[in-house]
DNA sequence: ATAGCTGCAAATGCTTTGCAAGGCC
DNA sequence: GGCCTTGCAAAGCATTTGCAGCTAT
């Protein structure tokens, strides 16, 4: 098994990309570099195009919905479900769960190692655990 | 503080409406029969309406949506977000958690006491922990 | 050249809303 | 009767799709 490397740059970005087969066209690499080039992310598909706009780059966004599938399909994002009619995509795809406050609908990380799930039920018979989500509702208005 | 009874039956439920100050109106009582009065239950509007109409009982999609609002406000249902684009109603208010069985789109209650998540961090500074949502993504077909 | 992408606009699916008509107290 | 509810249809969002035209290799 290829180490999974967590593409922090454009340029592993685009590297990745051409590893995996997808194309990388100008938009493509655009939104990979506003996604993966300042940290952690939590954006919405209506975010990102709008950032994608605001940095003078022409997307649709029907791309930015296609382009934030593919990563996610390729392990590069990871989808973050947490309100009904809105999905949030995460860049930190090692294992972590997440605060969401409810008020101002911001997600934030908690390292994996923060929180201690025990005790697990197995799954009944014919299933597989395929991931474990951990969410923190909180409420009131951050500083 | 009022202990909070678990609503079971149909006479309960119609008890919780009044004491709340709904009117137990034709088409609340036979939601709230439907949800109440069969154990613990996931369901989505779009169920939960057909159920009705099977059971002769003419409610408006409108109106199942309203319901289960408000019967979530009061108490009575909880909500549940594990895919984008659809919201299931649990009947278990009580603390627990679920399986989610991506497949067949289906929801498990996991008893409360079964999973235990532990070393919390501390919600930030102005911001109230409301709840916990942990959620056991399953894969496989059920038997 | 050509297989794969993109953009647009239309379609979809779930949910909410506006408002007239109806029903509970 | 008065006020809360309902029902319907229309509106609202987020997201997906179909397809003609574009583009990276």
């Amino acid at each position: 098994m290829e180490p999974v490397i967590r593409p922090r740059t454009y340029a592993q970005a685009l590297e990745r990309l051409r590893r995996i087969g997808l194309r990388p066209t100008r938009q493509r690499l655009a939104l990979a570099k506003l996604l993966f080039e300042q940290g952690d992310r939590h954006v919405t598909a209506e975010q990102l195009h709008e950032e994608a706009e605001a940095a003078k780059v022409r997307v649709s966004l029907a791309t930015v919905y296609n382009s934030l599938h593919q990563f996610t399909q390729l392990g590069l994002l990871r989808e973050v479900v947490v309100e009904p009619g809105r999905s949030y995509f995460d860049t930190n795809t090692s294992d972590h769960h997440h605060f969401f406050f409810e008020d101002e609908a911001k997600l934030m990380d908690i390292p994996g190692d923060r929180v201690e799930v025990t005790r697990l039920p197995t799954p009944p018979a014919g299933t597989t655990l395929r991931r474990v989500d951990v969410i923190l509702r909180v409420g009131g208005r951050l500083k």
